[in-house]
DNA sequence: GCCACAAGGTTGAACTTGTCAAGTTTCTAG
DNA sequence: CTAGAAACTTGACAAGTTCAACCTTGTGGC
């Protein structure tokens, strides 16, 4: 640890044989690391960091008010984030046929670029689980999609 | 899932039989999906997400600006979330002696409480990592822990 | 001791985010 | 046809983020 700067956070608190509780905080620790990733990875682009989320959760014809439900925000924010991702050319707004009130989001072709390398770059596992043994990656894999198939 | 709005993101690229980068993209699956619970739980103690950060990484003696590294971002920056802490009486500033220029964070005992109170929160396990068996549970557990002294 | 320089933190400006309360347009039910 | 709801926008305001400029305090060379 050349770098650092000592323990990252206080003792997160994993009540003691508790499986879950301690697998849950180690996990969150994973997470807590590549924060400075994924920030460096949206200045590298140029993109807020809920510029990123949004394009990452973006698809093609999905309506705004979706992407609001699935940042777990208000629509009038995501007219605001929708707006200036619109100004860089990145999505364009195109009203829904079956009911015009509803607007629905859409890459260009450069959003469609932009969103490809956002996905490589964060897709890249951090040193800690690229470093596992493949073994270990498998089943680290395997039971994340067992609790994926429980949500 | 009931209230659910089809897929959140769109596909996330793991190549194809790259067990590290498929572990790497259900871990990033499991915690996107707390995302709203983390939002609800600064919500429950009217904090903003990243008074949040701070208190977590927050502990008693620790200098401004070795919070400002770990959360990434200016001592500019972290002087606002300090003082809008300090305001709701959950931080003090205190000048260490050996260099008066460093300002060491104190958490008061109502801090104190609110950290105690977000760590029980947050350290709950999701409903996927719950519901796994307590086998896979600890084998996620071990597995991450080595994935952690890797880093 | 004195001076130039660096380091930790604060301030102010400009912008983005987030939230809430209207407001507009477009459905939909009765 | 009309009352109300739904999807998005707008405006106001607090908070976060970054940058450059600043103030105070340490440090090293002389």
């Amino acid at each position: 640890m050349m770098g650092g700067v000592g323990t990252p956070v206080a003792a997160l608190s994993a009540r003691r044989s508790d499986p879950a509780a301690e697998a849950w905080e180690a996990m969150s620790r994973v997470f807590m690391a590549t924060r400075g990733r994924m920030l460096s990875v949206a200045r590298e682009l140029d993109l807020s960091p809920p510029q990123v989320v949004a394009l990452r959760f973006l698809h093609d014809g999905r309506p705004m008010g979706e992407l609001a439900e699935v940042m777990h925000c208000d629509n009038s924010n995501i007219t605001g984030i929708v707006d200036r991702l619109e100004q860089r050319g990145l999505v364009e707004r195109r009203p829904a046929q079956r009911d015009r009130r509803v607007k629905l989001l859409l890459l260009t072709e450069e959003g469609t670029r932009v969103r490809q390398e956002l996905e490589h770059l964060l897709g890249e596992p951090p040193p800690g689980i690229a470093g596992l043994s493949r073994a270990d990656q498998r089943a680290l894999r395997d039971i994340l999609r067992r609790a994926l198939a429980l949500d």
